[in-house]
DNA sequence: AGCACGCCGACT
DNA sequence: GTCGGCGTGCTC
C-alpha cells in the first residue's frame, strides 16, 4: 500500500503529493486524513505530513511512513478537499492550508530529547568546555532532556552549537517525543514563596545585576498571585527569569486548573416573532434552501431592520431538519447579545469558535463539533473550517467586514470559503448586511446571487435625523476643538434632557505614540519603520509587527520629555470636561481596557449608570443597542476617505451607515452629527441620507474605471529580504517574468503596477517591495502566478529575497 | 528551507 | 594528505 502525503517541510517551490510505503502494522489505520511522521530528504529529518489518499502500485525504492499521529483521520475527505482549494486559492502549501483548518490543541509539536551516550575525554573537555557544560547538565537532568528544557537554560544558538558538535562525535544522540498541545487544562501561576517583605529586599538588592527578576518580584509583591503569562507581559520577564527565581526560593511556580467551556449567558428563549417582511424574506431563504443547489442570498437589510431574527428562524429550521448551520460574525466580543440569543434558544446544540479562546476550550468545542454534539457553530474566520458534517445552511454576517480575510498565511477569505463549501455541501449561503460589499451587490445585481431586502426599521423607528457639521466654519469662528459648535449644541440638549451621547473619533486602531515634546520625534522600531506602541498598562513601548519591546524611555534622545499622544481621546475628553464641567465622560480605547476592566465592563457601566457621555475609537461603532442613547457624534469622518485603497469609500459609508444605526435604538428617535472638513463629499453625503443604493451606483463606475473589484481582482506580490537593492531588483526579476507570461496568454484587461515600496516599508529589519496586478482571478493565472512563484523562490539569484501572493488584500 | 555531495584552498 | 569553506541540486 502505498501512501500520498503533504509534508510540513515542502515549501511553495515543491509542495505536492509525496508516495511513501505503508508498513504492514499500519495499514489498517493508515487513512486519509491521518496525519504521519516521514522521513524526507536527503538527510531523512523527520517531517509531519497527512495522508491524502491510498494507492496500490509499485513500492520498490519509496521510503516508509513511520509513525501515525492520529488514531482516526482529523480531517474528513470533505475538509482535505476544502484544504487543496485553501492552498490553490491563497498560494499556500498543502500542509498551511492543513495547519490552518485544525484547532491548535490538535497540533502536534514535535519535542527532540537529548540521550548522553558517551563521555568526553580529558583533550575534547579543554578543546570545547561548552559541549563539557552541556553534557554536566544533561547528567543532572537523568541522562536526558527534551530541547525546552535545555532552552531554559541555554541561549538557542549556543546550545545548537554544543549539541551539533556532541552529536557529531556521538557523545549525545537525539530523538523525537511527541507532546500534544492543548490536552493541559492548566495555566502557570506565580505566587511569592517567601514574605513579601523579605521579597522586596532581595528585589531591592539585585535591581542593579537582575532588573527583571527584581521587576517581576515586585509585582507579585503587589498583586500576590499572577499568572506567569500576565507577569511576564506587564514586567517584560520570561519563563526563564520566573525560573530563576524559583531556582532562587522566592517564587512558587504551580499549574492551575482553568474553564474550559466558554461562558455565555444565555438569553431566556423567548419566541422571536418577524414581521411580515422579515417572513417573507425568510420563506425567500426556504424555499431557496430547499433547492438541489441553493446558491447564495445576499440579505440586505438596513441597520435595525432584524436580520438576526431571520436568522434565528432559518438556523430553526436547518436543525430541524438534522442538518448543520454555521454563522460567522466579524468578531466575536462585539456581537455578546447574539451570542447569548441563539445559545438561549439552541443550548448545547451551540458550539463557539473563536480566537480569543484558550487553546484547550477550543479544543473541547472541536470535539463536540466533530462528534456531532454541536450542529450550530458560531465563530469568527477560520470557524468557517469547523468539521460540521451534513451542513445545511452558512451565514455569513456583515459580510463586507474586513475581519474575514486572513493578512498572514494562508491568506484566505472566509466569505469566499463559505460560498466554496456551501456550493460543495449543497448547502445555502446567506451574506448579510446593512452596507454590502460592492462585490457581493454586483453579484447580485448580475443574477448570481440572489438579493433579499429588508427595508423596514425594528418596530417601524425612523432613521436618525442626520446633520453633517462643517469643520471648516468652526475653525473660521476660531474654535479649534474636537468639538463643533453644531455638535456641542446637540450635546447640550441631550445632557439637559437626561439621555445618553456617543462619539466616536474616526481613527484607524488605537494605536499610541510617545512623542518627544521637544524635538517632536516618536521613538521607532529599531526593526521596522513605524513608530512603537505606548502601552501604559506596563509602560513598555512594544512594536506590532516584529514583536520588540523595551522599557519606555523618559527622554527623547535630543533630551526633550516623551509624551504620550495617540487616537486623542484623552485629549478630547479634557476638551469636553472644559465644555461641560462636571459631565461625567466614558472613554473606552486601548488605554482604559485592560484585562481586568474589559469592554464589556465598561459598557455595562455605561448603560447601568447612564453615564452622559460615552467617547472612543473604532470600537464604540458597532453592535451596540442602547435604548437611552439619542445622539451620536463622528468628530472626523474625512479621515478614512482620503487614504490610497480602492475601498476607501466603501470602508467609510459603511462605518458611517454603523456609527449613525447606533442612534435611536430606543423610543426616543436619535440624531447624529457628522463632523468633516469636507462636507461636499458624496460619500458622507449619501451615508447621512443611508442611502446605500446611491452610493453603490456611484461606487460601481468608479470600480470599473479603477480596474477593481468586483470587475477585476487584485493580486499582490509581495518580496521581503534584508537587502533593500536585492529585494526591488528579484520584485524587477519577477517583474519581467510575469509581463512575459503574460503576454504568452490569452489578453484580458489587466494592469501592472510597481515594484513599489509596501505601506509599511521595513518590517523586522526585512525590507518589503510589492507588485499589484490587476487582472481576473481565474485559474489559470493562479496556476501561470504560482508556477513563477516556484520559480522565483528556487532561482539562485533571488536568495535571501522571499516573496508571497495575496488576492484581494486590505492593506 | 535543509541537507548532502563535491570541488577548492589552508592547515597538521 | 585532511579539514572545512561554500556553490549546486534535490526532496517520494
Amino acid at each position: 500500500m502505498i501512501a500520498r502525503i503533504a509534508v510540513a517541510a515542502a515549501t511553495a517551490s515543491f509542495d505536492r503529493a509525496y508516495s511513501y510505503r505503508v508498513p504492514e502494522t499500519m495499514q489498517e489505520q493508515a487513512l486519509p486524513g491521518v496525519r504521519v511522521m516521514a522521513p524526507f530528504g536527503r538527510g531523512n529529518r523527520r517531517t509531519e505530513g497527512i495522508i491524502l489518499e491510498l494507492t496500490g502500485g509499485d513500492e520498490t525504492g519509496l521510503k516508509a511512513l513511520d509513525q501515525l499521529l492520529d488514531p482516526a483521520p482529523v480531517l474528513s475527505p470533505e475538509l482535505l478537499r476544502l484544504a487543496a482549494f485553501l492552498r490553490q486559492r491563497s498560494f499556500c502549501t498543502m500542509y498551511e492550508a492543513v495547519r490552518c483548518m485544525l484547532p491548535a490543541g490538535l497540533l502536534y509539536r514535535p519535542q527532540e530529547e537529548y540521550q548522553l551516550a558517551g563521555v568526553m575525554d580529558e583533550h575534547a573537555i579543554e578543546a570545547r568546555p561548552d559541549c563539557f557544560a552541556l553534557t554536566e547538565t544533561l547528567a543532572d537532568l537523568g541522562g536526558k532532556a527534551t530541547r525546552q528544557q535545555l532552552l531554559r537554560i541555554y541561549e538557542p544558538e549556543q546550545l545548537d552549537r554544543a549539541l551539533s558538535w556532541l552529536q557529531k562525535k556521538q557523545i549525545v544522540r537525539s530523538d523525537q517525543e511527541f507532546t500534544q498541545r492543548g490536552s493541559e487544562k492548566t495555566e502557570r501561576i506565580a505566587v511569592l514563596a517567601v514574605e513579601a517583605e523579605e521579597a522586596a529586599e532581595y528585589a531591592a538588592r539585585c535591581r542593579r545585576r537582575s532588573p527583571l527578576q527584581a521587576a517581576a518580584l515586585e509585582l507579585l509583591c503587589t498583586a500576590g498571585e499572577t499568572s506567569a503569562k500576565e507577569l511576564c507581559y506587564f514586567t517584560g520577564a520570561n519563563m526563564r527569569v520566573l525560573r530563576r527565581l524559583e531556582q532562587l526560593g522566592y517564587v512558587a511556580l504551580r499549574e492551575q486548573e482553568v474553564l474550559r467551556r466558554p461562558t455565555v449567558q444565555p438569553a431566556a428563549p423567548e419566541p422571536v416573532v418577524l414581521s411580515p417582511e422579515q417572513q417573507q424574506v425568510f420563506e425567500g431563504l426556504s424555499v431557496q434552501a430547499a433547492r438541489e443547489k441553493p446558491g447564495v442570498a445576499l440579505v440586505y437589510g438596513v441597520t435595525g431592520s432584524g436580520k438576526t431574527a431571520v436568522y434565528l428562524h432559518l438556523i430553526r429550521q436547518t436543525l430541524e431538519q438534522g442538518k448543520s448551520a454555521l454563522l460567522l460574525v466579524p468578531e466575536i466580543a462585539l456581537t455578546p447579545q447574539m451570542l447569548s440569543l441563539f445559545t438561549g434558544h439552541f443550548g448545547q446544540t451551540v458550539a463557539v469558535l473563536h480566537s480569543s479562546l484558550k487553546i484547550g476550550e477550543r479544543y473541547d468545542e472541536y470535539r463536540r463539533i466533530r462528534e456531532g454534539a454541536a450542529r450550530l457553530v458560531i465563530g469568527t474566520r477560520s470557524a468557517v473550517f469547523a468539521p460540521l458534517e451534513q451542513l445545511g445552511l452558512l451565514i455569513v454576517d456583515e459580510e463586507q467586514e474586513h475581519t474575514y480575510k486572513s493578512e498572514s498565511p494562508p491568506r484566505y477569505s472566509a466569505r469566499e470559503v463559505a460560498v466554496y463549501r456551501g456550493d460543495r455541501a449543497g448547502a445555502l449561503v446567506v451574506l448579510g448586511s446593512a452596507t454590502p460589499s460592492v462585490e457581493s451587490m454586483y453579484h447580485a445585481q448580475q443574477g448570481d446571487y440572489a438579493l433579499y431586502t429588508l427595508t423596514g426599521r425594528y418596530n417601524g423607528r425612523a432613521l436618525p435625523q442626520v446633520t453633517i457639521a462643517d469643520s471648516r466654519e468652526d475653525l473660521r469662528q476660531g474654535n479649534g476643538t474636537a468639538i463643533g459648535a453644531v455638535l456641542r449644541r446637540e450635546l447640550q440638549k441631550n445632557l439637559d434632557e437626561g439621555r445618553q451621547s456617543i462619539l466616536f473619533l474616526n481613527r484607524r486602531g488605537n494605536a499610541r505614540l510617545l512623542q518627544c515634546m521637544e524635538c517632536g520625534a516618536a521613538p521607532q522600531c529599531p526593526r521596522c519603520s513605524v513608530s512603537l506602541t505606548y502601552h501604559s498598562a506596563n509602560g513598555r513601548l512594544m512594536c506590532h509587527y516584529c514583536g520588540y519591546s523595551d522599557r519606555a524611555p523618559e527622554r527623547c534622545s535630543c533630551g526633550g520629555l516623551l509624551r504620550p499622544v495617540g487616537a486623542g481621546t484623552q485629549r478630547v475628553q479634557q476638551q469636553l470636561s472644559e465644555l461641560f464641567p462636571g459631565v461625567e465622560v466614558l472613554r473606552m480605547d486601548a488605554d482604559t481596557i485592560t484585562a481586568t476592566n474589559p469592554h464589556e465592563k465598561l459598557l455595562r457601566r455605561f448603560e447601568q449608570e447612564r453615564v452622559p457621555i460615552l467617547l472612543g475609537t473604532q470600537m464604540v461603532t458597532k453592535g451596540l443597542n442602547f435604548e437611552n442613547v439619542t445622539l451620536v457624534g463622528v468628530l472626523d469622518a474625512d479621515l478614512s476617505l482620503y487614504v490610497d485603497n480602492y475601498r476607501a469609500a466603501e470602508n467609510t459609508f459603511s462605518m458611517l451607515a454603523q456609527v449613525i444605526g447606533r442612534a435611536g435604538r430606543g423610543r426616543f428617535g436619535g440624531r447624529a452629527v457628522i463632523q468633516t472638513m469636507t462636507p461636499d463629499n458624496a460619500v458622507l453625503q449619501l451615508a447621512a441620507r443611508q442611502d446605500y443604493d446611491s452610493f453603490y451606483a456611484m461606487e460601481l463606475p468608479q470600480r470599473q474605471l479603477r480596474m477593481c473589484p468586483p470587475f477585476l481582482d487584485v493580486l499582490t506580490v509581495q518580496f521581503s529580504g534584508l537587502d533593500e537593492t536585492a529585494v526591488r531588483e528579484g520584485a524587477l526579476r519577477f517583474r519581467q517574468a510575469l509581463e512575459r507570461a503574460l503576454m504568452a496568454a490569452p489578453p484580458e484587461p489587466m494592469q501592472l503596477l510597481g515594484p513599489a515600496p509596501a505601506p509599511v516599508m521595513r518590517v523586522n529589519l526585512r525590507f518589503r517591495y510589492r507588485l499589484t496586478l490587476l487582472r481576473k482571478n481565474t485559474r489559470p493565472l493562479r496556476q501561470l502566478l504560482e508556477g513563477l512563484l516556484a520559480v522565483f523562490l528556487s532561482d539562485r539569484a533571488n536568495r535571501g529575497v522571499t516573496a508571497f501572493i495575496d488576492v484581494n488584500p486590505y492593506e
